[in-house]
DNA sequence: CACCCAGATGCACAAATGTGCAATGTATGA
DNA sequence: TCATACATTGCACATTTGTGCATCTGGGTG
C-alpha cells in the first residue's frame, strides 16, 4: 500500500469538497483497502464521518457489491420461500430428473444430506412414507447419529406386513441402527369401527403418542396422481375420483386435503389411521420433502397452514411456489 | 430478514458440498446480510471457516466490489503517483485550462486548498515563486492558520523591489497575516562576486537558515519555455538557449536542471541566489505544485530525486508521469 | 433577540471481523 | 512403518466497524 512515512494530515482540498471527499473516502477504503481510521486521518476528518460517508457511497450506488455465485437462483429461491411461508429453512435442489432418477428420488437424496445434519443423538424422528421419504431413508448416512428412535406417524401402506422394506420408517431405522416404533395397521381401514378398534390398541396408542412427541417429523405430499397410495392399490381409482370431486388436491399424512390445505370432508379420511395434520404442530422441526408439478398446489396449501418448518424441494417446484 | 424462531443447526446438505457451501456462505453474507457468526450457525461450521470461505469467494471473483466513483481516474492517478515516486500524498485536479484560467492558475488554486489543510499554527513555510505558487498564495484561505512565518527560498524575480506583489512569498504573508522573511537580492546575480557579497549579508544568511529549517516548502518547476524567469526578463533568450544546449530540461529553485534532475553545470547556475535542491531535503513536507506538457520531464526528474514529498498536478500531467 | 428545530458531529460502548499461532489431521516419500 | 512436510482447524486476542445518544451548530421565524 502507500508510502510508510506518513505523519501529516490533509483532507478537503478542493472547491466542490462534498462530493470529492465522498469519492476520496470510497476510493481509499474500497480500492486501496485502508481502514476507516486511516482514511479519516488522511482526510483529516473523524472516523465516524468516514463511516457515514461510506454508508452514503453505498446507498447512492457509488459502491456496489456484485456477487456471482453458482446456484445463485436456487439460493434466491430458498430465501424467497423462507420469507413467503415463514419457514425456518428451505432447500432447493436442481430439477434434474432422469429416466432412472425420478424427481422424488432426487429430492429424497438431497434431503437426506439435510436431515443428516439436522438430527442429533438421542432424538425421535416421526416419519410418514412415500417415494421421496423412502429415497431419503435409503441415502441417509448410517452412523451420523446414535440412539435415534424412529416412529411411524401413519398406518402402513403395505397390506402384507407392517415392517415392509419399502416403508421409510423401517429403512431409516435399519440403516441408522435405530429402534423403530411402527403403527401396526393399514393406512386406510376397512370401516370406521375397524379403525376405532385398531386405534384403541395400546401399541398403536403408544406409537401415536411417541409420534406426537417427536423432535423431528419427516413429511411428504401425495399429489393428485401417481401417489404411493394409488400405486400401492390401497386407494382405488374410484376412491381417487370421488376425493377429487370432493375438492381434494393432494394427500398429506394419508388424508386428502383441499385447496386451503385443510382435510376435506370425505369418507376415506375417516378411515385413515395415524396422527393427522392437526397433531404435528407440536413437533418442533417438521421437514416437508416434496416436489413435482402435480404437487405444487398441495405443497403450497400445506405450507400456508404452517404445517412444515423446513421445506426441501426442487427448483421448478420452488419457482412455482414463489 | 429470515424467520426469527431459529434454534436448530444445519449445513452441508448436498453431494458437491465444497462449492455449494461456498456459494451458500457468500449468499447468506453478502446478499442476505447475515453476520459471519449467523452464517456459521446456519451452516453449522465455525465462524473462522466462514471467514475463510468468504475470503475465498472474494479471491475467486465470486464476489466483487465494484466502485464507480466520480473522479475515479484522478484518484487512481494519485495512488499511482504516490506508489511510483514514493510520495506521501499526491493530488490531481482536472486539466480544465481556459482562456483566462491557464493551467498554472488552475493547479495553484487547487493546491491552495491542500496547503490550507496542511499548515498548522506556528509553522514556517518556505516558498519559491512562479505563476503556480502565486495563484496558490492568492487563493489561500486567510485565517486558516495563525502565527505563520513565510520565508523566501530564493532571490527575487523582480529587479525593482524584493517586496513585489507578484511574488508568492509576499502575497502569501499578506493574505494570511504572517511575518515574512525575504531574500533581499535578485534570483540571478550579475557575477559570482556579487552573489558572494549578497550571500554573506546577515539578513540573507538569516533568511536562508530559516528557509532550510522550515516545516513546509512550496515548490514549483519552470519548464523549458515560458518560465517566469524568462517572462520577467531576468534570463535572456540567449541564456535559455545556452542552458538548453547544456542539457537543461527545466528550472527548479532558480537552477537549471538536467534529465536526471540534477543541477547542470552551467555558468547561470553559479549566479543563482538562494537555497538549492540539495538544501531542501531536511524540510519535512515539500509540496511540488506544477503541471503542463512542457514541464513533465522536469517534474519527473525532480520527483525521481525525491525532492518533493507531496505533488499537486493536473490530470494530463499525471498521466504523462505514470 | 430569543427560541426552536433539523441536521451534523463526536463519543462511549457494543458488535463484528481479522490474525498469528499452536494443535490436529492427512498425504508423501524414504 | 515411520517420519516429515503440509494443509486445515479452532482459538485467544487485537483490530476494526457499527450504533444509540447527548451535544453542538447554524439558520430560519415569530
Amino acid at each position: 500500500m502507500g508510502p510508510t512515512h506518513m505523519t501529516k494530515h490533509w483532507g478537503r482540498a478542493v472547491p466542490n469538497a462534498a462530493s470529492e471527499t465522498l469519492a476520496r473516502a470510497a476510493h481509499l477504503y474500497y480500492v486501496l483497502g485502508l481502514t476507516q481510521a486511516e482514511v479519516a486521518k488522511r482526510l483529516s476528518i473523524t472516523r465516524f464521518k468516514v463511516h457515514r460517508l461510506l454508508a452514503q457511497a453505498r446507498e447512492t450506488g457509488m459502491v456496489r457489491i456484485e456477487i456471482d455465485v453458482p446456484f445463485a437462483e436456487r439460493l434466491e429461491l430458498e430465501a424467497a420461500l423462507m420469507e413467503r411461508y415463514g419457514l425456518t429453512a428451505a432447500f432447493v435442489c436442481p430439477s434434474d430428473e432422469t429416466e432412472d432418477m425420478p424427481l422424488p428420488i432426487v429430492i429424497g437424496q438431497y434431503a437426506s444430506g439435510i436431515v443428516n445434519d439436522l438430527l442429533r443423538d438421542g432424538q425421535t424422528v416421526a416419519t410418514s412414507w412415500g417415494s421421496t421419504l423412502l429415497a431419503l431413508a435409503r441415502s441417509i448416512d448410517p452412523g451420523a447419529v446414535q440412539q435415534l428412535s424412529v416412529v411411524s406417524m401413519i398406518g402402513s401402506l403395505s397390506t402384507r406386513s407392517s415392517q415392509d422394506k419399502y416403508e421409510a420408517a423401517s429403512v431409516l431405522a435399519d440403516r441408522i441402527g435405530a429402534e423403530c416404533f411402527y403403527l401396526p395397521g393399514p393406512i386406510l381401514c376397512d370401516n370406521v369401527d375397524a379403525k376405532k378398534a385398531i386405534e384403541s390398541q395400546p401399541v398403536v396408542q403408544t406409537a401415536m403418542k411417541k409420534a406426537k412427541e417427536a423432535d423431528v417429523a419427516l413429511l411428504s405430499i401425495g399429489g393428485s396422481e401417481m401417489s404411493s397410495l394409488r400405486l400401492a392399490g390401497v386407494a382405488s381409482e374410484a376412491d381417487y375420483d370421488s376425493a377429487t370431486k370432493a375438492g381434494a388436491i393432494g394427500n398429506f399424512l394419508g388424508r386428502f386435503i383441499g385447496k386451503d390445505g385443510a382435510v376435506i370432508d370425505h369418507p376415506l379420511n375417516a378411515l385413515c389411521l395415524g396422527i393427522g395434520p392437526e397433531d404435528i404442530r407440536q413437533i418442533p422441526v417438521r421437514v416437508l420433502c416434496a416436489g413435482g408439478k402435480h404437487k405444487v398446489a398441495a405443497i403450497g396449501a400445506v405450507l400456508r397452514r404452517e404445517a412444515a418448518t423446513i421445506l426441501v424441494t426442487d427448483e421448478d417446484t420452488a419457482k412455482a411456489l414463489t
